[in-house]
DNA sequence: CTTGACCTTAGAGTATAGTCCAAGGTTTAT
DNA sequence: ATAAACCTTGGACTATACTCTAAGGTCAAG
């Protein structure tokens, strides 16, 4: 298989499997007539592994973590992974809660502006922000 | 007032102060003589509008925008605000829902596991990762 | 008169995850 | 034989909000 099959059958392009070869995540046989990179179906079931990783949340160094545990799961144990995830749930936990805070202040501010076509003059957002909330 | 002691009294860097004036978010004058920007103290009370404003969530952009309405109300709307307010609502709504839904699945991945130092062979995170949750 | 603290500029680097481009070589189909 | 479709590389560009560097000019104190 060629990296344009291989990027068909995961529905990812070639730019993006090319990137994640320079990043570690995939390597890849080469044909020595044309130094086309050469994939088997191994490789499509590393491609899935990857985009079910990205849906969990984890981050392309995470997952170059996890496809070497993965790949090599008798020298790994369960607390390596369970710590991996464990650190990207805080750090999105850490996320969330900034958002949180922020999606609070904006729709108060939102819920007390008239939003009328009067002037800004008399505003609660304006004068909600210049105050510091 | 120069740049420093605007900073200072800021409690930001003078990079940052040079930043928005490049993002357009601040002016300043300058002494002929030298070349050194110059500032008063209206200028401290933009700079805190726009530290509430990052305080709010609003990026840099918007607070370009919130900038020119709130340094000329009279020429701007209730509705001009509260439309970039709500604009940013949406976006923070959209992350958050985003954020929420890669949490709940690594919290499911995290409480799935056993976390104990055998082979990760077993491991459930893995599986789940496989399998595509 | 020199040292240190301040100011200036343009430009590069940080992080994340790609995306796009140019300039060239290869393969496939007509 | 030639065009379309594919492959190669390195490097630049996207977005966001700074942060840092280099190389130089200015200012106040001792
Ligand atoms: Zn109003
Ligand atoms: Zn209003
Ligand atoms: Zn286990
Ligand atoms: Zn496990």
């Amino acid at each position: 298989m060629r990296i344009g099959e291989l990027a068909e059958n995961c529905s990812v392009t070639t730019d993006t499997i090319r990137f994640y070869e320079k990043k570690g995540l995939i390597k890849s046989l080469r044909n020595p007539d044309n130094g086309y990179r050469t994939y088997s179906s191994s490789d499509i079931k590393k491609m899935m592994f990857i985009k079910h990783c990205k849906q969990a949340g984890f981050s392309l160094e995470d997952i170059r973590d996890l496809l070497l545990i993965w790949e090599n799961k008798m020298d790994a144990s369960c607390e390596d992974v369970k710590t991996l995830a464990e650190e990207r749930l805080h750090k999105v936990e850490v996320m969330l809660s900034s958002l949180q805070t922020v999606h609070g202040i904006l729709h108060t501010l939102v819920q007390s502006c008239c939003g009328g076509k009067e002037s800004a003059e008399h505003c609660s957002i304006l004068s909600a922000i210049e105050k510091g909330e």
